[in-house]
DNA sequence: GGGTAAGCGAGACGGTACGTCCTGTCTTTGC
DNA sequence: GCAAAGACAGGACGTACCGTCTCGCTTACCC
């Protein structure tokens, strides 16, 4: 056992959390500072680096720590506006203020930090592709989605122009775009037959 | 004029963007300080910071000063081909050693600086999207492409899947992840007729 | 009474007396720990603070400790022998390894910490000083030393040149350095009649 | 060459000394911490350890750097008066406030850190020797001190009940104090012929 | 062809943060 | 029922870079 007792600890932990997320929207990722964190939080630094080896760390768990329970997929029966649907939620939350710029803030520091990298792929990413993948099996077995595609490739081709469009252009995430993208995706770029 | 000696000031341009690619490569990039740049180079920092306002920009000009004349799209006449050939070649620089860390590591800067983010979209990613819309739109006339698709969106799903990939699930990006992104894209998510 | 089991609490005591020492040898006073005490004895740092309120004290007692029964003085009825001898038996102890650079740095944080400073003249100056005196008393009687000296400061001038050596200029002390201040002392510096 | 510009760095060392002895005086040397100095001095801790190894020789060259011209000595031709005034004078700045306990202080750390005690006797200890000897020599020529006696014993035997009195029993030194040590150690122990 | 200005290396400087160590207090748990 | 174990707030350590600022030297340009 970590700690001695663990309602303490955790609560602890807790404020240490919320003093980072404050000060990440204040100041912005790249200038917190664990010093500042631990000055916010009226804790030693010390009581946060037994937490976390490192800012990046922190700051995921302290993002990840809001874990609104957003990420359930609906099944209306129609994938595409189910689709839509379950899309907009998570782009409206993590590709807009107040969280945009931190989630954005996240992803890049997982290219400087692979142990970041990681767990957002184990604790975020992978977590909301397995969902992704059931409701899409579920529309294939309805017919409803090619039988022959392979659904990992499929959240990629999802996610990869929303991530596009937040990380490289860096232009604003709109319903609209991610109608296009649906429509786009689910026409194909052949011609019409 | 900026420079008494223009030949002597390029040269020691030069000098130092080739000792942050090196150091780069050695340390990566989240370890690289313009100090050490400086030092490497044999170069008074006020050289540097003469030069380039941050860290970033000096990566970014470091990492374009490469400038492979590799983005030239052939036109074979098949779309698919071409689009191949061109995004394997990319791919092969960008998303492998030994510039694809740094590359990511670029983008990874993005997210916190956003005179970077312009940087890399007006000098690299715009013109790399012109480019292939070029040649789309020829593809478009030749009936190889859907007429009413916007092809700024083709663009960002051509590159979205790749760019996850690449940042953040960060697996190996091959030419057979090419391939059937292609594949998939051009065939549509739909069931077939 | 203070503990539950007295023997039990005694032995604890010692065992952190004892590691105090050895780590005291091993690292010197100044770079010691309580907590680094505390890990060699195996024992909580609450056990220690519970016993000594500073490593000061902690220290001085544990030099005590040590307590040799060195410094009964001898009655051979010849003064500056006997002098010579106590003094050569104390100068041995704690002017020369392994005693002597503890002593030193006992006697360097004297200056910082009053109460280092006067437990040391209560527990070891006091009483040595009392015998010495009481020896030179016995002299004095059998007119083998001025009878108009203040005893307490013949002990200040046997004792301050041996200080001297050893805490300022901090070169060796020898049994002819000792033999040298005794001649010096009892012949005077006025010239000889 | 170190400095660049030396007068400026001068006065940032001066500043610097001044705010070591400064602070010294208000918290004592045991809770000075180079931290505050710098603070305190308005300069960067980088600044200090440039010029210093560690604050133990801060703290000695701040104090010398006091360097009153006291400790040239009289000869008005009497031995005992010329060191009764040299000493008198040197007791008066050394034992007592406001130089008194930071000179303890300086000793202290002399105990502690071997670097300190060198600089203590090359640039303060020795220095006052040697002038004490030449005194001395010169008594002795003139027949007021006995021929055969060591002079750096001698400056020993002088010294050594003083810094007796102010290490070890920590009893106030006054000038009475001083005159009953030179009385003694001039009639000498032996009782009177 | 000599004076002046600019670029430059070198590195000092005030700051900020790092990650570590220790202090002295407090709490829990296990023997 | 005490003591080991160690969490904790706090403070200082010594280091590393930041971005700014002289300094003196070396060109090269213009008169």
């Amino acid at each position: 056992m970590t700690t001695s007792h663990p309602d303490r600890a955790a609560a602890r932990t807790k404020t240490i959390m919320q003093a980072t997320l404050a000060l990440a929207q204040e100041v912005g990722y790249a200038k917190l500072s664990i010093e500042a964190v631990a000055a916010r939080a009226g804790v030693g630094k010390h009581t946060i680096y037994r937490r976390w080896p490192s800012k990046g760390l922190l700051f995921l768990d302290s993002l990840l720590s809001l874990n609104e329970p957003v990420f359930d997929y609906p099944d209306t029966g129609d994938i595409v506006a189910d689709l839509r649907r379950q899309i907009c939620t998570v782009v409206d939350l993590l590709a807009n203020p107040p969280w945009g710029p931190l989630y954005q803030a996240l992803v890049g520091e997982a290219q400087h930090d692979p142990a970041v990298a990681a767990g957002l792929n184990e604790r975020f990413i992978r977590p909301q592709t397995d969902k992704t993948i059931v409701r899409l099996r579920a529309a294939q077995e309805q017919g409803q989605v090619s039988s022959d595609m392979d659904l990992d490739l499929v959240m990629a081709t999802l996610s990869g122009p929303l991530y596009f469009r937040l990380l490289i252009t860096q232009e604003p995430l709109t319903h609209n775009y991610v109608d296009r993208v649906l429509e786009a995706l689910f026409a194909g770029m052949s011609p019409r037959l």
